[in-house]
RNA sequence: UACCCGGUGGUGUAAUUGGCAACACUACGGAUUUUGGUUCCGUUAUUCCAGGUUCAAGUCCUGGCCGGGUAACCA
C-alpha cells in the first residue's frame, strides 16, 4: 500500500481536516455530504464537488451522504433526482443507505423554527416581497426594521401555525430571523427562513404549504446528519455567519462550513442557466449532447469515470478562482484510454486504392496487435485484399517537406501489412479530383518490414474494401470557439461565441470488420486518429455510429499549421494565437 | 459606493508553516518508434507593487494595485 511515496501535498481542505483530527474537534470523524438541488443536470463542475466530498470521506475513513437540497418545490423534480443519482453512481461513488432529502427533515426543521420563535429570534413578517427588499437597504444604506419585528412570541407562534395550516395566501407572511438590519453582511439583515408556497412538492406532495429557505435548512440538515465538514463553493462565504448563527442560536451540533472555488473550464460554460438556454435554443441536441459539459453529455461522448475522477484529482482544490484548460480533461482521458483502449483501423474519409500486382481473388489474414500498451489484450486477424481504402489525408499529389505519407512514386507502410507504392492516380473526369490510386505492393514486406532493410518513414492505416463495414462518425470539437465564451461584444450574449464547427458528421466511413458488433461501452482507438466509442443511443449493428471522444495528439497537424504561414503565403489568415 | 475572499511560470497546484520556489499539464527543441500515438530527455519565475520586521520573507506587518463574490419570499 505504498502508492504515494513522496509527501502527499495536502490541499487546504485536507489540511483543515488533518488539523481537526489532531485536535480532536470532531473526535477524528469525517462526515461529508454532496448536496445537489434537484433542478437540473450535473456537469463537470459538480464532479469536482462530488469527487472532493466522496474522496475526502474515502481518504479519512469517513462517510459521504447524498442529500438532495429540495427546499424549493417550484423548480425541482424527480426527473433530476434520478439523473443525479445515476451520475454519482456512474462516477463510481456509493452513498450506501445514506440517501437523504432536506424534505425528510421538514418536520424537524419546522420544530427548529418554532424554537427560534420561542427564543425571540424569529418573527412573522407581513411585509410584501417588495417592501422587504426596500427595508433591507443597500451596501451603503442601512436597513430598516420591519414594523412586525416586535410581535410577541405568542403572536408569532400563532401566525406561524396558521401559515402552516394554510390559512394565508402565498406571500402574505414570511418567517424571518431576527438578527441585525444594520449588518454590513446583507445575509444577516433578518433573512427569510420560511415562505408560503402553494405548490405540490415532488416528494411531500401537498402536506406542506410553507417551505424553508436554503440558509436555514442547509446547516440544520448538516447538523442532523452530524456532518463534520460542510464543503460548498465560494459564493456561500458570506452565508457562513448565518450558517453559524442558526446553529448557535439553536444550540445544536455544529459542523464547519468550508468554501472552495468552483471549476471553470476554457471553451465551455458551466452555469446552469446557460446550459439550459443552449438546450432550449436548440444549439445542442439535449442535455446529453456529447458536446455538453454535463455528466450525461460527457458520458455519452465516451469519457470514462476514471478519467473524470483523475481530472478532478489533478486540478486540485483552492480558494483562488481559476480556469482550467480543457486540454487537462482531454489529457486525463487520453492517459486512461491509451492504457486500456484496443487499437483498430478505421478510415474516416476513404480514398480507394487498387494494388495492381496483388492477385485478384486473394485474401490474407494479417495479425494485428490489439494494444501495444497491454500485452494481455492479445491480437486479432485483419483481412487484406487487392482493393483497400486509405485516408484521403494520407495522400498528396504535391506533398510539402516532411510529409511522410503517400504521394506519386512514393512508398509507405500499410500498418501490419506491406509496403505500398503509388504508381498513378485516377481522376474524376468532371472535377479532376483524385478518386483512386493505382499502386503496387512489395510481397517481400509482409508484416511491415523489408528483407533489404530499406527504410520507410510513414505508416498508414487502411481497411479492405471487400471486408470493411460502413459507419457514421461524429467528430466533436469545443462547443465555443473562444477560451472564455462569456467575453462578448456589447449587445451580444455568449452564444455569439458558439463554434459553428463543433460537430462534423462523416457518413461515409469504413471500419475494420471486428467493429461490426462492438459494444458501446467499449472505447477504442482508431489508430492515428483518436479515441472513439459507438454512440449508445444511435448506433446499432448494421448502422454503426461512432463518437469521437478526443483526438490523438497530432504533431503533424501542429507542424503543418505552424509552418503554413511561413512556407505557403496563401494560407487563410492563419490560426490566431491565443492572446495572453 | 459597502462588506467578504483571493493574487506564486502560458495553465493549475505545492513549498517541512520564516530557511536554496517544487510537481503536473501545455508550448518549444531533441531521442526512440511498424500509430507524426505512447515513452524518454532538455528549455521557460527578480512569488501583483511599494515600504517595513528579520541573519533570512512567497510565507509576518503597513499601504496601494488588480481580480472575484454579495443587496431572491433561489440554491
Amino acid at each position: 500500500m505504498t502508492d504515494e511515496t513522496a509527501t502527499p501535498a495536502l490541499n487546504f481542505v485536507q489540511t483543515i481536516i488533518e488539523h481537526d483530527n489532531q485536535t480532536g474537534k470532531f473526535e477524528g470523524r469525517v462526515q461529508t455530504r454532496f448536496p445537489p438541488e434537484p433542478n437540473g443536470y450535473l456537469h463537470i463542475g459538480h464532479a469536482k464537488s462530488i469527487c472532493l466530498n466522496f474522496g475526502l470521506a474515502e481518504r479519512y475513513n469517513g462517510q459521504c451522504n447524498l442529500r438532495f437540497d429540495d427546499t424549493n418545490p417550484e423548480k425541482e423534480d424527480v426527473e433530476y433526482v434520478d439523473s443525479i443519482k445515476d451520475d454519482v453512481r456512474w462516477l463510481g461513488f456509493d452513498w450506501q443507505e445514506r440517501l437523504f432529502f432536506a424534505s425528510d427533515y421538514y418536520e424537524q426543521l419546522h420544530d427548529f423554527a418554532v424554537q427560534l420563535i420561542e427564543k425571540g429570534k424569529a418573527y412573522v413578517c407581513s411585509l410584501s416581497a417588495e417592501e422587504v427588499r426596500e427595508h433591507r437597504g443597500g451596501w451603503n444604506k442601512e436597513g430598516r426594521n420591519s414594523p412586525y419585528r416586535e410581535r410577541t412570541a405568542e403572536e408569532n407562534l400563532d401566525l406561524f401555525r396558521r401559515m402552516r395550516e394554510g390559512e394565508f395566501d402565498e406571500g402574505a407572511h414570511t418567517l424571518r430571523a431576527k438578527i441585525d438590519m444594520a449588518s454590513p453582511n446583507m445575509n444577516l439583515r433578518d433573512p427569510t427562513i420560511y415562505r408560503i408556497r402553494r405548490v405540490t412538492h415532488h416528494r411531500t406532495g401537498d402536506t406542506w404549504c410553507i417551505y424553508p429557505m436554503y440558509d436555514f435548512a442547509h446547516g440544520l440538515c448538516d447538523s442532523l446528519e452530524k456532518v463534520t465538514h460542510s464543503i460548498c463553493t465560494l459564493e456561500f462565504e458570506h452565508h457562513r455567519p448565518l450558517y453559524d448563527w442558526f446553529l448557535d442560536q439553536l444550540e445544536v451540533y455544529h459542523p464547519q462550513q468550508i468554501e472552495f472555488a468552483r471549476l471553470n473550464l476554457t471553451y465551455t460554460v458551466l452555469s446552469k442557466r446557460k446550459l439550459i438556454s443552449l438546450v432550449q435554443a436548440g444549439h445542442v441536441s439535449g442535455w446529453d449532447d456529447p458536446r455538453m459539459p454535463t455528466l450525461v453529455g460527457l458520458r455519452r461522448r465516451g469519457y470514462t469515470p476514471e478519467a473524470i475522477r483523475d481530472f478532478c484529482e489533478r486540478i486540485g482544490v483552492a480558494k483562488f478562482n481559476s480556469t482550467i484548460e480543457t486540454t487537462w480533461l482531454e489529457d486525463a482521458l487520453r492517459q486512461d484510454l491509451n492504457r486500456r483502449a484496443c487499437r483498430v483501423l478505421a478510415v474516416l474519409r476513404p480514398l480507394k486504392v487498387v494494388i495492381e500486382n496483388y492477385p485478384e481473388d486473394q485474401v490474407e489474414q494479417l495479425e494485428a496487435i490489439n494494444n501495444p500498451e497491454d500485452a494481455a489484450a492479445g491480437s486479432r486477424q485483419l483481412p487484406f485484399s487487392r482493393e483497400l481504402y486509405i485516408e484521403r489525408s494520407d495522400f498528396m499529389e504535391d506533398p510539402p517537406k516532411k510529409y511522410f505519407r503517400l504521394a506519386p512514386g512514393r512508398e509507405v507502410r500499410l500498418r501490419y501489412a506491406y509496403y505500398l507504392k503509388c504508381e498513378s492516380v485516377v481522376r474524376d473526369e468532371q472535377s479532376g479530383e483524385v478518386i483512386e490510386l493505382r499502386c503496387t505492393y512489395d510481397p517481400a514486406t509482409r508484416g511491415g518490414s523489408s528483407p533489404d532493410g530499406r527504410k520507410v518513414k510513414g505508416t498508414i492505416h487502411w481497411v479492405s474494401a471487400a471486408h470493411c463495414v460502413p459507419a457514421e462518425v461524429r467528430l466533436y470539437d469545443h462547443l465555443f470557439q473562444t477560451p472564455d465564451p462569456n467575453k462578448v461584444e456589447e449587445g451580444q450574449d455568449f452564444t455569439a461565441n458558439l463554434n459553428p464547427h463543433s460537430l462534423e458528421v462523416l457518413t461515409d466511413c469504413r471500419v475494420e470488420p471486428s467493429l461490426s458488433d462492438v459494444d458501446p461501452e467499449q472505447r477504442v482507438q482508431f489508430e492515428r486518429t483518436g479515441y472513439f466509442r459507438a454512440d449508445p443511443i444511435d448506433s446499432r449493428p448494421g448502422k454503426l455510429v461512432f463518437n469521437r471522444i478526443v483526438t490523438l495528439r497530432d504533431t503533424w497537424a501542429k507542424l503543418s499549421r505552424n509552418k503554413a504561414p511561413k512556407a505557403g503565403n496563401k494560407s487563410k489568415g492563419g490560426q490566431k494565437k491565443q492572446a495572453k
